[in-house]
DNA sequence: GTTTGGCACTCTACCAGTCGGAGTGCTAAA
DNA sequence: TTTAGCACTCCGACTGGTAGAGTGCCAAAC
């Protein structure tokens, strides 16, 4: 992709599948490139002297003109350099792109950190450090979602008197467990007998199957089990909402505030919000679950407002080749895509595999 | 503690045990007053509508030059208007104070939200909302402390061919579940045989022993247990681990925004890294559990730079007389101190009482 | 036909100067 | 003891001027 001193050739009006010459390509990438750097709008002359190709201040300004015309680069005002467009920005990402490869010893590094031995929690909010820590932008990671949970087995155990603790087991390792104060005083085989008959019933189905199961049984029949009952079927609800309303982890918000794009405080404060508020975030990452691989979405791409000036960059991760949910970063539009890009997708990548070996 | 009009005696140079004339203090009172509400120094004419007493700006002035001799009030620069100092706020909150009661039907509905059934932690997580959304600052509640943990018993529970889930039970009702992955495949009876001879060594003992004792064993004998000592030793570890490492939740950090007197970004973001990092933050709680009642810092007074231009109200939660806990608010120096000093006060006496009655 | 140097133009950022408003401190009179 | 008056100070807003950066266009050069 890189087009390196046209050797010889006639240079220039070498038109490109995507009709843009790639002198003007190089130049874009260029400016970009300086642009995400530094954040001020660049001149000509910046330019003449940073792109490769030996060329006077002048010809690039002429080829920056036909950049503006096409919508790629816009300047602020009259005298002022020029800066990237988002849809500078998209061409930029779509075509112009080399991303580095990263660093072997680093990757390493943050698979070292995931295996430390965790939960799958512990793990996300991990990852979610690093990838704030290492891109110095705010990173995401949402909690692995599970398949439609099946009912395992319940257990009742006798604590103290009037006092049992349920446990219930959900899919593959998955397990609840709350306390019961129960009105009467059950014995141990009293309990095992409950937990056998709902055993017996439940076993390998679904959790919204029992849930409905239980709560027609025990309209009907009112049961000397009832407490156990009742208990079990609060827990099947609380697995089920949780599995329902998922959440993500954010680490490094405050990275933003360093992007004077961003100083303005009543949009840091929207951005803020809309971080803690998670719906709409929680909205804009499910999007990302669905488009498989990486996901970027450039400025106002996300059709959030409060996202206006901001660029998003995730990839999904996997367990098994089942998604089990998106992590990324979120930064200023002037993000450093191709360094960024390969941290995202390493770092779905190690996620995913740490959290295999927990299964 | 309202001194009003000084009924047809000589007004003045009446000294209080503080040393300072009632008049002095009142003036003090409006010009706090009026600075918590709209953030600019107050000068003489506007003090001269504002607090009760018929005086011309000149006498103002005349009294506003010792409340600064004293240190009470400062300007900014010369033909500014006068601002309280953290010691005239600190006289303020101890000698001049009548807090508000607070609004009865707004407690039962403080109260109401809190009663709905919920987990401790979701408990602490909407009083740190409440206390955020009430007063408009960052609200901030510890969670709740457990006592040294004790041994219950623990159990485990065959899942799959070389999966056994492990339940700890400590104290009164947490439990503690995990799921291992052992090499050999152990029978129902073998598993009941562990969990009998651990129960029977630790029931009742200090978690720590337990922890202790463990170690000890696994390095002597090589018992075919190991594998269940192990896990019960990790899962005793992660509970001490919990338990020491206290945790606190913030709420409407953003709210902290809207103040200008912290709107510098710099001051801001090693706020909101404070909150993050937790540690200073949880040392300064900590400070607060100690002094019993109601603590308030003003400004530097809390020992820590990042908090200078902010105060901190906080009281504790209590649970049958001991102290779980901490809460209160955050917030610019310039708060209205006797507006939320009965919030912090009351949240912490419901939020006791809603823990007390998940007991 | 492309590239380049030159030139006029424009916009910003920065500086200095000015002016009105707000508030103070002091003094002398009530 | 309180008050009115006055001189003084400081800030903030506005103004005009200047230097620097960058553009667009045109005509000459390659």
């Amino acid at each position: 992709m890189i087009t390196d001193q046209d050797s010889g050739q006639t240079p220039s009006m070498k038109e490109t599948p995507t009709g843009l010459s790639e002198r003007a390509q190089q130049m874009l990438r260029a400016l970009i490139d300086r642009y995400v750097r530094d954040g001020q709008p660049v001149g000509s002359r910046t330019l003449a002297r940073d792109a490769g190709l030996k060329l006077s201040p002048a010809t690039i300004r002429n080829v920056m003109s036909d950049l503006e015309e096409l919508g790629f680069v816009a300047s602020p005002h009259t005298s002022a350099g020029r800066v990237p467009t988002v849809q500078g920005y998209r061409f930029f990402v779509d075509t112009l792109l080399t991303v580095q490869p990263l660093d072997k010893r680093a990757v390493e590094r943050m698979r070292a950190e995931l295996n430390l031995d965790k939960t799958p929690k512990d793990l996300v909010e991990t990852a979610s450090g690093m990838l704030s820590g290492i891109t110095h932008l705010a990173g995401v990671v949402t909690l692995p979602k599970h398949g439609q949970p099946l009912f395992k087995r319940v257990e009742f155990m006798p604590l103290s008197e009037k006092r049992v603790l349920a446990i219930l087991v959900i899919g593959k390792d998955e397990v609840q467990n709350r306390v019961l104060k129960v009105d009467k005083l059950y014995s141990a085989a009293e309990l095992q007998q409950a937990s056998n008959y709902l055993n017996h019933l439940f076993a390998g189905r679904d959790l919204d199957e029992v849930r409905d199961i239980l709560l027609r049984e025990m309209q009907e029949t009112r049961s000397s089990m009832n407490d156990m009952m009742l208990a079990a079927m609060q827990m099947a609800d609380q697995v089920l909402e949780k599995n329902r309303s998922e959440d993500f982890i954010v680490a490094g918000q405050t990275n933003l505030m360093e992007f004077h794009e961003l100083c303005d405080i009543e949009r840091l404060r929207k951005l803020f919000d809309a971080f803690n508020q998670k719906r709409d975030m929680l909205h804009l990452l499910d999007q990302c679950v669905h488009g498989a691989g990486i996901q970027i979405f450039i400025g106002e791409e996300s059709g959030y407002k409060v996202l206006d000036e901001c660029s998003m960059v995730t990839a999904p991760y996997t367990v098994d080749g089942k998604i089990l949910g998106v992590l990324g970063v979120i930064g200023p539009t002037r993000m450093a895509y191709e360094r960024v890009i390969p941290i995202v997708d390493a770092t779905a990548r190690l996620l995913g595999a740490a959290l295999n070996s927990k299964e």
